[in-house]
Formats: structure tokens, sequence, C-alpha cells
DNA sequence: GACTTTGTGTAGTATATAGTACACAATACA
DNA sequence: TGTATTGTGTACTATATACTACACAAAGTC
């Protein structure tokens, strides 16, 4: 399983470390609840295993989707999971009928059932 | 997590079996690649963890929908899964919003899609 | 130049997940 | 009535997941 998730938190938080000093990689980890080293294995990809507990808190953090950081470690958050198992039929076959549809025509569908055209 | 997956599929393994020797517990755990006891506490709900290659086996055996025995095991399968981290920020946003959509109007949206008018 | 903070290396750990191996008593079958 | 098959109980096991603990050398700060 080949990821950029620790490339990509490490290049954002070394970003925001520019402007404060607070997010060095010790202080983050403090922050999330991990040891520095487990961080610093998370950031050069030797270590890919983060709960989606943390991997909420540090999206938090960095101002990040946690959506992305969690797709980033591979995973897909519980309460996506629970609303997929409730309706498993209904929701798997939609999901795969939405596959390949462009983004663009995804976004309708999110938007008109958000306006109440359903 | 509470489950009834052991009891829907010794019902409808017994249900099959009536008719069927071959859909003795041994017989189809033996199919699927178990052990007997392992399917027996399966059934009885003491074990609740069953891969998904197998699940799928087993939904396959008893002519159900592998995205159901799936649910009922508390999993969503991975190519679901890969669909959502492919474009996680959509895909999320969606099934949140499609989250307490009656199902008439889900079924809706699989049709429209389907019938190419997007 | 002492003191602090930083990132990393090494070693170990707890719990969850996904099973196996085999014996045994009850039941079905011939 | 001997044999085969059945479901289950007990005891293990391997691998994955999600971490901790602590030492250390380099860099930054005062």
């Amino acid at each position: 399983m080949k990821t950029y998730f620790g490339k990509f938190i490490r290049e954002k938080r070394e970003k925001l470390r520019k402007d404060d000093r607070k997010y060095s990689l010790r202080q983050v980890a403090m922050r999330i609840g991990v040891e520095p080293s487990y961080l610093s294995k998370l950031e050069r990809g030797e270590q890919i295993h983060l709960s989606e507990e943390k991997i909420i808190l540090l999206a938090n953090e960095l101002n990040e989707d946690p959506d992305v950081l969690l797709a980033l470690c591979g995973k897909v958050s519980k309460d996506i999971q629970e609303i997929i198992r409730k309706r498993p039929e209904l929701f798997s076959q939609m999901i795969r009928q939405l596959k390949d549809l462009p983004d663009q025509a995804v976004l309708r569908i999110v938007r008109e059932v958000r306006d109440g055209n359903w």
C-alpha cells in the first residue's frame, strides 16, 4: 500500500512551521497525542498506520480535510461506512454506478439533493 | 458490535439444507475454506470476524448479496472503499448528503445516471 | 558556551483480526 | 449395529494494527 500521506503532512506541517514554531514535529505530535518518533516515522513513510481518531486530530491541526487524510492512509471514515452499512444494497449499487462519473455530474447530484429537488 | 450475521446465515443455510444435504455446516465450511468449528462459532455469534474474501464466498454459496453479508459483519467492501478513496471529498460529501434520503429518491439517482441523463 | 528543542533510531508492546487443529458426543444412515 | 457425518468445545496461533519508551546527536537559542 504505497501512500503519499507522509510526504503530504510533512510538507504541510513545514509550511505552517515557517510562520509558527508551534508546528514542530514534536509539538504537533504532542497535541495530537502520539510519540514524536511515531509521527516522525509516519512523515517519512516508514509507518503507515494511524488511527482514525488521530488522523482527524491531525487534519484539524493542519487545516486539512479529514476525509482526504483518511484516504491517504487507505481509510474511509467510520461515519461514512456506517451510512453504507445501514442500506448496503442501495448505497453499494449507487456508489459503483457513480464510479466513473465526472466530478461535475456528482456535484450536480449533491446540489440538487441539497436544494430539495428530490 | 452486535450483529445478526450468525443468525442470518444459519437460517439461510438450514433452509437450503432441507432440500440438499450438501448445505451442512461442515460441507459449507469446507467449500468456503474455513474450519467447521469456526463457521459454527460464527453462526452462533461467538465469533464475528470473517475476512471479506470468505464472506463473498459464503454469499455465493448461500445466494445472498455479498454487500449485505459484509454489512452484517460490520464491513464495507474494498472496491467501494477504493472508489471513495480516489475522490474522498466528493464522495464523502455526497454520501453524507444522501444519508437520510428515502430509498426511492436514491434509486431515482441510480436510474437517471444509468440512463445517461447526466 | 550552557541549555533547550528538534528529529530520529532502536526496541518493545497491547489489542484486534482471522483464523487452525483436534477431540468428542450426538445423530443419521446403510 | 457398525460406520459416517454432524455440530461444537477447548486450546492454540499468525499477522496486522496502533502504538510507547527512551536514548542520542544535531541544531537552535540565550
